[in-house]
DNA sequence: ACACATGATGTAATCGATTACATCACCCGT
DNA sequence: ACGGGTGATGTAATCGATTACATCATGTGT
């Protein structure tokens, strides 16, 4: 077998033109029955694997989507990233995958040079008239951002606030904590009012302190907590990270969880529940985010069809485990 | 601006041909500098982006990577591909990922259809055939498989394997558990072989669970210790996630760890230092290996050097944190 | 003055697949 | 029998960038 195969080669060894051998590989009802399969067999006998650049050249694709995340090391983008990279896979396109905050020349060149046909967004803190400025069908999962005007598809993060607090309360808490995520953040914004807003509605007490996401600051909120002289008997994190760090540094100071504080964190990440105590918080169904919003960038691309704005918000679940307890 | 801007029409606004526009962006040490300025003009004033489909067919390179991974929803490759993704990137490489055991037909075609100059692998358990078909240059990261006759990296897995069992030893345990990878995952053999090796020359009892890995796995193995009548002390996993298991379903049970049974995981997941009791574990320096692996395949594709079947194993380190102490 | 070398630039072929348009064969309806 | 329509196939242009080879201008050495 020579080491590179043409359509040509293929067309001398089946006796037709290189058209009919693109023809009966991509619209094989235009070809008769008899030539098509002189062409099937040739392709077998030659071995013969389609050029992408030559292919992608002439009909203008790429035939790949690229996904943008802000840190592809947080663990937090694996099942979606997994999920998209199934769904694109099984329809044809490669996933190329690219960190949103470090690479400006690449996001500029996006849509003019012919490097993906699509984005799955996972930023939503990127400049609007850069995203506007593609000219490539976007569809943004978990973060979003209104002014880029393109679908997206995430949970309800305030009614998941809503939930986490109407938990404590029913627990009988009466003064919560929330560790908020990285104030410039649209998912930590709305996830604080969301807890503000309803520990007002239920008439609760509610304190928040700064953080962003981490680990880190959920270690070092647990600190202010133990420094407060009328502790919140519970917490509410803007992430799971931040609910493992919290919950660690309680032990470490000798307080227990949920016996002096309950936790509840958001995201419901593989750990979670294995954690000790086993977590408390929002499920985040990523593989399914990742999958629906692949399979919109996809629809996108095949059929011509026009993506809408529309936002696609999912019903928030709480994961009730070990991490909360009625108020002592 | 144009919406497609060629070089065809740099070089009308230049006043020189597209030869030289090509030229002054890619070898400008050929161009004279008068020339070469209005060629730069030209560009910034069109908004020129090359298309890469054409520059790509032309010059026969893809200009991108594949990293190919058994499973990328799991956390564990998610630093591993952001250090790779990082260094290629820099390198004005694209990233694609793909799961390596999902698409017989994508991985039969690597290396005849133009669509990546190069391969991470991050599965050892790929067909050999395969692998050396591709014609490709690949660098293996973690796993590994001398089948392959390709370069790779990873840390000693034996030594970390002897370094667990010996901290074992100095803490006075004399009956030891391991809880074992998938029986046909080459991480998984060696470890456990490393973890029988060491038990025996250091005289201790040894007893081998199988295991794949999971948290499910050990649960299931802390079940099966917490019915042994002779119970080991100390349990070494073949991974971090097992190790979660393990601890959480004693918990369950009403074990503690490390007063009834120390535990040491392998990998130092970013949770591992947060969890209760903070794991002791082997550290997987990720971010490195990726960066490593990544750093021998640019350099290969960049400069025409061959890549050797080098094989770089990285010393271990233990991690001591609190789910190990001596045995009571 | 002439020959040779070097730097700069242009022309046109090349990469490999797709597809617009032309051509041919065959069938059906009038 | 003739005309029109349809299916099948071929020719050659197209996609956009790169680069082999040719040409020209200039400088240096004999």
């Amino acid at each position: 077998m020579p080491v590179k195969v043409r359509i040509a080669d293929v067309a001398a060894a089946a006796g037709v033109s290189t058209a009919t051998v693109s023809r009966a590989l991509s619209s094989p009802d235009v070809v008769g029955a008899e030539t098509r399969a002189r062409v099937m067999a040739a392709v077998q006998a030659t071995g013969y694997r389609i050029n992408a650049a030559a292919r992608d050249l002439r009909q203008q694709r790429a035939r790949s989507i690229l996904v943008l995340a802000p840190n592809l090391a947080n663990t937090f983008f694996s099942r979606i990233i997994a999920a998209v990279q199934e769904v694109a896979g099984q329809a044809g396109l490669a996933v190329q995958i690219s960190d949103s905050r470090t690479d400006p020349d690449l996001l500029q060149s996006l849509g003019h040079n012919g490097r993906a046909d699509g984005i799955l967004l996972l930023d939503g803190a990127l400049p609007p008239d850069l995203v506007r400025g593609w000219r490539l069908p976007v569809v943004q999962v978990c973060e979003w951002n209104d002014a880029y005007e393109v679908p997206s598809l995430r949970i309800d993060n305030a009614a998941a606030a809503r939930m986490a607090v109407a938990h404590l309360r029913d627990l009988g808490h009466t003064h919560l904590l929330h560790v908020a995520g990285p104030a410039d953040n649209v998912l930590g914004q709305t996830r604080e009012r969301g807890f503000v807003d309803a520990a007002r509605a239920f008439g609760l007490g509610a304190t928040v302190l700064p953080g962003d996401f981490t680990m880190a600051s959920g270690a070092r909120s647990a600190r202010a907590w133990a420094e407060m002289p009328d502790r919140p008997s519970a917490a509410f994190t803007a992430s799971d990270e931040c609910a493992f760090g919290f919950i660690s540094e309680c032990n470490r100071m000798g307080f227990a969880v949920p016996g002096d504080v309950s936790v509840i964190g958001f995201d419901d990440v593989d750990f979670a529940g294995h954690f000790i105590p086993a977590l408390t918080t929002i499920h985040q169904p990523r593989a399914r985010l990742g999958r629906q919003a692949a399979e919109r960038l996809v629809s996108a691309l095949g059929a011509s069809e026009r993506l809408t704005h529309e936002q696609v918000i999912i019903d928030p679940n709480l994961m009730i485990r070990a991490s909360t307890a009625p108020r002592t």
